[in-house]
DNA sequence: AATCTTCTTTAGAATAATTATAAACAAGTA
DNA sequence: TACTTGTTTATAATTATTCTAAAGAAGATT
């Protein structure tokens, strides 16, 4: 349980200036147990019914994107009309429930490690994510 | 090199009737040396380029749609704006160049051995798939 | 505290990818 | 040929996301 006061602190560490909105983001994304998995609009939603009050969709947007750029928030790799979040940054991999749509962490111990036996002249890997697709 | 007839009886073997348009995406898709990375617009171009002729975009989304249920293209799992599409359904992964937003191949074996040690219950893996982004 | 600058939020408009619609048309079949 | 069914088409509708510009809030300066 993080409180208000130590997101303002990390906030500002970020020069992100810690405004109501983005204080309230903070709590409903990172005050949990369990990594995350969500959409905008998922959050979107998430914001009214937790806090009672509205966001703007486009702080919900700039804010998500503020915090995927310092690294509080990583992107999931899947095809699907919306963009998928993780609140968790660490290195690791998903499956992909195709048919509930649902995504399930995978820990990093379980997958294997990868080895990238190719490489591309003045470019370097940046990330390697592995989506593991399930069928009934 | 397919010629066109063999493309119709393919497409009749799919149980899909063997147009003007669905001849023509084939020849443009699948008469190639190298497998094909493309997203709807690129194809919507590339077809009046190569043909002369235009097909409605609404036939695009149709063919390449149809083309992906029977197993003759492969869904790219990447963020963007656009959904990418490949010719080689075959298992193999990706590096995606963030930059240039270009995808190259990852043949099989340039990715070691890929090992899941979890499973859900009831499901069972339909693919797995590496994607390795590349910054400079 | 008052002022000033800069950053942030906001509603709504704009954009862009994709899907839906329904009429015209072509393919397969009897 | 006539009939049925599947396909194409232009266009409208939908949906996710980004842009815009004005109002508001935060931080710094006096």
């Amino acid at each position: 349980m993080t409180s208000k006061q130590e997101f303002i602190e990390k906030l500002r560490n970020s020069s992100l200036r810690p405004t109501k909105q983005r204080i309230n983001i903070c709590e409903v994304l990172f005050n949990r147990d369990k990594t995350f998995h969500f959409t905008i609009s998922d959050l979107f939603n998430l914001i009214k019914d937790k806090t009672g009050e509205k966001i703007s969709l486009a702080t919900v947007y700039n804010t998500v994107h503020a915090f995927h750029k310092k690294g509080y928030l990583k992107e999931i790799p899947i095809n699907s009309n919306q963009t998928y979040f993780d609140t968790n940054v660490t290195d690791h991999h998903h499956f992909f429930d195709v048919k509930e749509e649902k995504l399930i962490d995978l820990k990093n111990e379980d997958v294997g490690p990868i080895e990238i036996q190719k490489s591309i002249p003045g470019k370097k890997i940046k990330s390697v994510e592995v989506l593991v697709k399930l069928e009934d």
